[in-house]
RNA sequence: GGGUAGGUUGAGCAGGUGGUGAGCUCCGCUGACUGUAGAUCAGCCGUCUUCGACUGUGGGGGUUCGAUUCCCUCCCUGCCCA
C-alpha cells in the first residue's frame, strides 16, 4: 500500500474537522471526523433516531453495539414535541441521553415523502402535519433554526426531492432550487459550532448530478451530502450516480455522506465510490419486521424453521442476542409479539452493521476490500428463506 | 327424563326463514421494507390439474326440479326444570 498524505478538509477553527487518506480502493478514504461530542471513524454508519430514539434502543445499546454517531429529525422532532421544549430540556443530547455526535437531518425529505398537502414555493414549503393535520410552514432559515436549537453537531440543508423518473425539466426545477436553498441556509447560520452539510440533488440523470455536485461543492459548506438515491431506482443508477459525484467531487477533501443507504451490499457500492458517512433505518426497520442480518445472509426469524434451531443468530456475532440467546428464543418472542424481539433484533442488526462497516476500514487498509465485498455480495444473493 | 338454545372451512364468528354459503377476525405459511406516519404492509390460509373447477352448513333418511333452509330420526354441547 502507498502511504497518502493526510488531507484536511477544513481550517481548525470549523465545527468539525475531517482528515483522510485514499487508500487504492477505487475512491475509497479512511478517515476521522473529529465534532465537539467525539471522534467518527470513517467509512461510518449511524444508526436513525428519528423521534429523538433509536427505536426500541437506548443509548446504552447504541454504545454497546459501537455506535459512534447518530441521526435525529427535524421534522418529526419540529412537530412533537417541539424544538422549543428540547432546547429548553437542555438540547437533543440531554433529552435523549446520548452525549455522542448527532446529525439531523432537515425535513426535507419527510416533507417530500409524506406529507400530501403541500405546497412549494421559492420561499419554501407548507405542508399538512402527519400527526393532526395542522399547517406547518418550514423554510431554509427555519429549518437551520430548528437544528440550532435541538443543539446538532451537523445540520443538514433543506432540500427540494422529486421523483427521480419525473421529466428531467422538473428535476432540474427542484435542484435548482435545492442550490438556492442551500446558499440561504449557509447565510441563516448563527451559531458556528454547527456543522452544515449541503446536498446533491438532481435524480438518476448524470448530467444534472453533476451540476448540482459543482454547485453544492462551490459552496463553503462543512460536508457534502448526496440526496435522492436509494428512492426506487436501480442499483445500477445508483453506482452512477454516485460515479458522476465521485468524479466531480475529485480532489475535494470535505466529508461525504450518501442519505438513506443502505443495505449491506449498498455500503460497499458506496464505500468504493468515496462515502465516508451512511445513515439508513433498514438494520431497524427490518430487525422490528424479523428479519436478521447474519453471516449467513440475512434470515427471517418468523419462519417455522427457527422455532427449533438453538443456534445464536449469527455466531460470528457477539452482541447481547447472539451471546445470551437462540433462533429458537427470537423466534418464539416474535410469535408472541413479545417486545423484547424487536430490541434483541435492532440490537443484532445495528450491532451487525456497525460491525460490518468497522470490518469495511479494516479491509480498506489492508488490502482485502475485494474480498470481502465479494463475500458479503455471495450472502445476500442467497434466495431469502434459503436453509443454512 | 322434560324443556330450551345451539352444532358453518384449525379457533372465534357473520350470513343464509326452498333458488350458486369459500365472507370476516385470529392462528398459521411466505414475501416486502434503503435521509422511519412502518412492533408495519402485502399475498396465501377446504381440495385440485388454481385467470378456473370441485367439495363443504353435526350423522342418516325424507319431501322437492332444487334443501343450509321444510319434515323424521340419531349424535354432540350449553342452560333451565325434574
Amino acid at each position: 500500500m502507498t502511504a497518502h498524505p493526510p488531507n484536511v478538509a477544513a481550517p481548525a477553527a470549523a465545527p468539525i474537522r475531517f482528515t483522510s487518506r485514499s487508500t487504492g480502493v477505487g475512491r475509497a478514504r479512511l478517515g476521522r471526523l473529529e465534532t465537539a461530542h467525539g471522534v467518527v471513524d470513517t467509512p461510518q454508519f449511524m444508526p436513525v433516531g428519528t423521534q429523538a430514539t433509536v427505536k426500541s434502543l437506548t443509548p446504552g445499546d447504541l454504545r454497546s453495539a459501537g455506535a459512534q454517531i447518530i441521526l435525529g429529525n427535524t421534522y418529526h422532532l419540529s412537530l412533537r414535541p417541539t424544538a422549543e421544549r428540547i432546547a429548553r430540556l437542555g438540547g437533543l443530547h440531554r433529552f435523549m441521553g446520548w452525549d455522542g455526535p448527532i446529525l439531523t437531518d432537515s425535513g426535507g425529505f419527510q416533507v417530500f415523502s409524506l406529507a400530501r398537502l403541500r405546497k412549494v414555493d421559492e420561499d419554501g414549503v407548507t405542508f399538512a402535519s402527519h400527526l393532526d393535520g395542522a399547517q406547518h410552514r418550514l423554510t431554509p432559515e427555519r429549518a437551520i433554526e430548528i437544528q440550532e436549537l435541538l443543539g446538532s453537531d451537523i445540520a443538514m440543508v433543506l432540500d427540494q426531492l422529486v421523483d427521480p423518473s419525473l421529466p428531467p425539466a422538473e428535476v432540474a426545477e427542484a435542484m435548482k432550487r435545492t442550490h438556492r436553498w442551500a446558499a440561504r441556509c449557509l447565510a441563516a447560520r448563527r451559531r458556528p459550532e454547527m456543522a452544515l452539510f449541503g446536498i446533491i440533488q438532481g435524480g438518476v440523470d448524470p448530467d444534472l448530478r453533476g451540476r448540482s455536485t459543482a454547485a453544492i461543492a462551490a459552496l463553503p459548506f462543512d460536508g457534502i451530502a448526496i440526496g435522492g438515491l436509494s428512492v426506487g431506482e436501480s442499483k445500477a443508477e445508483m453506482a452512477a450516480a454516485l460515479e458522476v459525484v465521485g468524479a466531480t467531487l475529485a480532489g475535494d477533501h470535505r466529508v461525504r455522506y450518501l442519505m438513506g443507504v443502505g443495505s449491506p451490499v449498498d455500503l460497499f457500492t458506496a464505500v468504493e465510490r468515496g462515502i465516508d458517512l451512511f445513515d439508513c433505518v433498514l438494520p431497524t426497520r427490518v430487525a422490528r419486521n424479523g428479519q436478521l442480518w447474519t453471516s449467513e445472509g440475512r434470515l427471517n426469524l418468523r419462519n417455522a424453521r427457527f422455532q427449533d434451531d438453538p443456534e445464536p443468530i449469527d455466531a460470528a456475532c457477539r452482541c447481547e442476542a447472539c451471546t445470551n440467546h437462540s433462533r429458537a428464543y427470537l423466534a418464539h418472542l416474535f410469535r408472541a409479539d413479545e417486545l423484547l424481539a424487536y430490541r434483541l433484533a435492532s440490537v443484532h442488526n445495528v450491532t451487525y452493521t456497525l460491525s460490518l462497516m468497522a470490518n469495511i476500514r479494516s479491509v480498506l487498509a489492508d488490502g482485502s476490500f475485494d474480498s470481502l465485498r465479494d463475500d458479503v455480495a455471495a450472502q445476500y444473493q442467497r434466495a431469502p428463506g434459503a436453509g443454512r
